[in-house]
DNA sequence: CAAATAGTGTCTGTCAGACACTATAGT
DNA sequence: ACTATAGTGTCTGACAGACACTATTTG
């Protein structure tokens, strides 16, 4: 029988930890209405060495036994208490000196979940705030936060700059805006995730026009009242029939998650 | 100090592959000049359990000392002796049943080498046909082809499937199909790469004026002669300046790499 | 000159962006 | 009635596709 001690199996092949950038849209806690919303993502602050104190990304090694989308889903339910609306892998950082210890091949997922303030209510209604979470070590932060952009542990600075930057290619030539909204929305609301994502201003009338074109938006015959205007209708979103080829089959962590489209 | 044996280490972190899915255009040997030329990818006949006698793709274990792109690179030099002229990451594979033996997340690499019949002549002057690689468990076939499609060990079949959609996806957002040819070309020849690559015709007039506003292109001043009609020009890609947030720092095999860039 | 492809000119339908205008709720 | 946003109509410039036409080489 072969024995290895711990460096030795080190050498042999890289540790693969899983990781996961989760994206909700919120306002801040106690902001006005009329204040536009931010991209928020949750942080675990480090217990252990290297980098103990700071924060990063939720993540752990990947079990024995457990796929790599499964792993991020976990990351995701453990973290936030959510099932993803969007789950899809990143990419595989896997560079000599990621970390001081020994080396890490990542595996990073990118996920989008409902914010508090969706329409819906149900199992999943949407994020909690940071001061819902019992751990202290969990908490929620904007994308373009101090704590983000230059306080994360490892190489998670430039992971999180890359999942925006998929997230904004996503979005831009993509469906999934709606899936950070609850299941029905009006289309100032999509537009609105455009908006912040995008960091642009739309013109209402023509982003109306294309948004409505597109194959899968329905009318729910429902309007959104208790505002002080004309209420506007709400939609949903059918799910689309036709998947492009792509590794779904993979390791999907659940059946309604089509992994890596681009429709 | 910690031991483990064998079954104790696989059954912490699975073991990590890189393999690459090399693309290149080519004639088949002996075909006629005017024939259109086809998507060709390398494969390695298995010499051992499981899948052996079958052809894989080129891959093998990540060194420790070995960045993922590097590994990728490495491959693609020691079954096609070439340095890649596009590389980029295309996918983790994760799913527990990927092989009958212990449990490997392959991390997969596509990437793009010239044909042997491109207009220029160099250290890397195209990929040799199989006929002149030394070793017999090396061959290239056509991705359309019997062996490719239904033939390959584990789930390499799918792993192409998702290569070919990938480039395909890259040719028609990007401006990857130069990387097929020569450093000089025609831009009937680009046009060739295209409507190998995705599968339709197109209009010479169109495409021409379409490729003519993308910057970097460059007249190189020279003609392509001993066509029996008008002298095409010959063109160049100056390197594009602008390269968007990507990974590319982690691991890249090369600095004229550029990974993920969609422009 | 014939053949073949290189390369140019031009028309047309589609679509994104700009923006004026009407509709309908709350207050 | 006023305000704010929902939602419609319409114009324009850019551009992709279709296709006629000219240019220039080989044989």
């Amino acid at each position: 029988m072969e024995f290895l001690n711990v460096s030795e199996r080190a050498a042999i092949s890289p540790e693969i930890a899983v990781s996961t950038v989760i994206f909700s849209l919120r306002r801040a806690p106690g902001a006005a209405d009329d204040t536009p919303p931010r991209l928020w993502i949750p942080l675990v602050r480090r217990t252990r060495q290297p980098y103990r104190g700071q924060w990063a990304l939720p993540g752990g090694p990947l079990g024995a036994q457990q796929s790599l989308a499964a792993a991020a889903a976990e990351n995701l339910r453990t973290t936030t208490g959510l099932v993803p609306r969007y789950l899809e892998q990143l990419y595989a950082f896997g560079g000599l000196d990621r970390s001081p210890a020994r080396r890490v091949v990542s595996i990073v997922y990118w996920a989008l979940v409902r914010g508090a303030d969706s329409n819906d209510d149900g199992p999943d209604a949407g994020a909690p705030h940071s001061e819902l979470i019992e751990d202290p070590n969990v908490a929620w932060f904007p994308v373009d936060s101090d704590e983000v952009r230059a306080q994360l542990a490892f190489d998670h600075v430039e992971i999180v700059e890359y999942a925006l930057w998929r997230l904004r290619n996503k979005v831009t030539y993509g469906k999934v805006a709606h899936r950070l909204l609850g299941d029905r929305f009006t289309l100032a609301q999509v537009r609105e995730v455009y908006e912040v994502v995008l960091g642009t201003r739309l013109d209402p009338a023509n982003f109306r026009r294309q948004l409505l074109s597109s194959p899968g938006l329905a009318e729910t015959g429902e309007h959104l009242h208790g505002v002080k205007h004309r209420p506007p209708k709400l939609y949903r979103f059918e799910d689309p029939v036709d998947t492009p080829p792509s590794p779904a089959a993979h390791g999907a962590a659940t059946a309604s998650l089509q992994e890596g489209s681009l429709t």
